[in-house]
Parts: C-alpha cells; sequence; structure tokens
DNA sequence: AGAAACCCTGTAGCCACTTCAGTGTCAAGT
DNA sequence: ACTTGACACTGAAGTGGCTACAGGGTTTCT
C-alpha cells in the first residue's frame, strides 16, 4: 500500500505520516522505483497505535517511550505503568486548572449588570480589578500541561 | 521605572514584555538617553491586565480585542460579553474531552494484571487494540481547545 | 495523449513565548 | 579612574505537533 492508502486505514493525514518518519515514530520503509512509500499492515497497526496515544494526549516522547518498550519489551511492566500513571496526573492537574479557570471566568461573566453601557458591565473593569489585586499565582508550571486553544495553522489579525 | 520593574511589578518576565510590544499589545514608549524603555503606573496596569487575561487562557487576539474595547469603549457591552461567553464555552468543551480522556486513562491502567510481565500487563496491548477498533471519531477540531502539554522551551531528545 | 490524482522533497508557518549570542549602559564598590 | 556586576538592548532561532505550500515527478483513468 501507499502513503495515501495507510493515512487512510490509521485516519491520519499523509502529512503527518512523513512527519512521523522524520521523527522516527515510523521507520524508514523500502520504496518503489517511482520512489513511493510502501507500507504493509504492521505499519497500519504502529501508526494507530501512535495516532491512539495522541488522542489520549500524550506527547510524542512518551509515545516513543512506549514504543521502545513495545519493541523490546522489559522484564516488568512497572515502567509502562508508570508511564502512564504519570500521564493521568498531568490530566488530572489540567482539569483542576480548568475548573478553576471555568469559575472565573463565570463569576466574570456574572458581573455584567445587563444589556447597560460598559461603565456597568463590570467585566474589563473586573479583569482590571482582579489583575492589579492578584499575586498572580506565579506558578513555575513545570507541569507539562497547556492550554484552552487549539493551535490550528490560522493566520494572525489581517 | 525601567522594563525590570515592570516585569517585578506584573510578575511577567522582561522578555514578555518586549514580545507584547513586538505585538502591539504594548505601545512603544519612551526612552532615556541609554535607549532604556521607561514605563509608568498605567503601564503596569495594562500588563496586569494582559496577564491576567492570559491566565484565564485567553489568546493574544481575543485580549487585542478587548483592549481594543478598553480603549474605545462600544455603546453597549454585548461584544464583551459574547467574546466571554465564547471563551466560557471553549473551556466547558476542553474539560469535557479531558474528562473523557482520563476515564479511557484509568480504563487503560486498569487493565494491567499486577506486578507480572509485559504480556500479561494489558496496557501496550490495550492501545494497539483499541486503535484498530475505533473509527478514529474524525474530529475536524475546529474548537481552538488544545492538549494536555504546557510547551515550553525544552529539547528534543539528545 | 492528456488530464486528474496521487506522490516526492524542502521549506515556512502557527502560537506564545523562551533562549541565546553578542553588545551596550549604568550604579556601586575599590 | 577603574572594575565588577547587574541590568538593558537587538535580532535570530528554538519549542511541539503538526499543516500548508511551492515546485516538481509518477501513475492511473479516460
Amino acid at each position: 500500500m501507499k502513503i495515501g492508502d495507510l493515512a487512510k486505514a490509521a485516519h491520519t493525514q499523509v502529512e503527518t505520516i512523513r512527519y512521523y518518519e522524520r521523527e522516527e515514530l515510523l521507520a524508514q520503509t523500502a520504496r518503489t522505483e517511482g520512489n513511493y512509500r510502501v507500507y504493509g499492515p504492521e505499519h497500519v497497526e504502529r501508526l494507530s497505535f501512535i495516532r491512539h496515544c495522541r488522542r489520549l494526549d500524550m506527547t510524542l516522547d512518551e509515545i516513543r517511550a512506549l514504543l521502545k518498550f513495545k519493541d523490546s519489551p522489559p522484564k516488568d511492566c512497572s515502567v509502562i505503568n508508570n508511564l502512564v500513571d504519570e500521564h493521568i496526573k498531568h490530566v488530572a492537574v489540567r482539569i483542576k486548572e480548568l475548573k478553576s479557570l471555568q469559575k472565573q471566568l463565570v463569576d466574570l461573566r456574572n458581573s455584567c449588570a445587563g444589556g447597560g453601557a460598559v461603565d456597568e458591565c463590570g467585566v474589563l473593569s473586573g479583569l482590571s480589578r482582579a489583575s492589579l489585586a492578584e499575586p498572580a499565582t506565579d506558578t513555575p508550571y513545570d507541569g507539562h500541561v497547556h492550554g484552552t486553544h487549539k493551535v490550528s495553522g490560522k493566520r494572525k489579525s489581517p
């Protein structure tokens, strides 16, 4: 099968597959005479594995580690379990953060009086006031958990 | 005050301030003879406003919009409220996603038999099996909500 | 034979910063 | 007056995980 077929089989984009090859998550494959990549079912399995991990929001580095264990399994599975446990923690932290965030946003939104003018709205002033008051929770942000917004190849303001 | 003082006052890094200036969230300031930026309390307020919005996980584009309303307030506040409402929705969606994620991860983790060998662990095979079964939830990912991992200027695998 | 559909490489872009190299300024201490 | 050190400056490049595009080549269908 060619790269397009693999892409369909594993519900991935062609460019992503080539990207994974560059990143050495997928090994380089045989090529046809016309220099096309050739894949078999084993590649579908491996790529699906990767995509599934990504859907679970693991980093490529975490997936790299898992793949290494897949390729040459260690004596006991605690390493793998630790990796997954760590990841569960990261997700838990992020959920907590987002919930607190959500509360702040709703509070902010409720500070709007109604349909009136901006002066009475309270949202902007809420943002200003809070900002001056708070000690700004100087989180070192060591957890590898990030924001709310999807990075999706958009332009800047035009 | 100089840039370092502003940084301290608004709990920000110096480089971030210069970045915001390049991005035109902060206007260019007066300079000393030695070409140092000079700031006043109004800059502390504005930068704190920006940082507060960022802590609420708004994009710089969203903040740009809010700043525009701050600089020249519109007749009614519905535009601002809509912006905040939209943002609340984004956060809600992300929380939901992460919760489903969390469930999958915990299920995966529970598939480990105990302290045994990898063959019996079930985590790796769980990741493989699930990946082949699922139709891969071909989400178009239009919501601007992204992953679980903090981007923090790290090196690649060395 | 010609067009459409696919494939190739290489490079640049996205966000919101961070880091780094290389240089300049300024206040305090000796 | 001189050094030391802390701070400031610019410009460019790097982070993750892709996506998009330019500019070509190959294969397949009609």
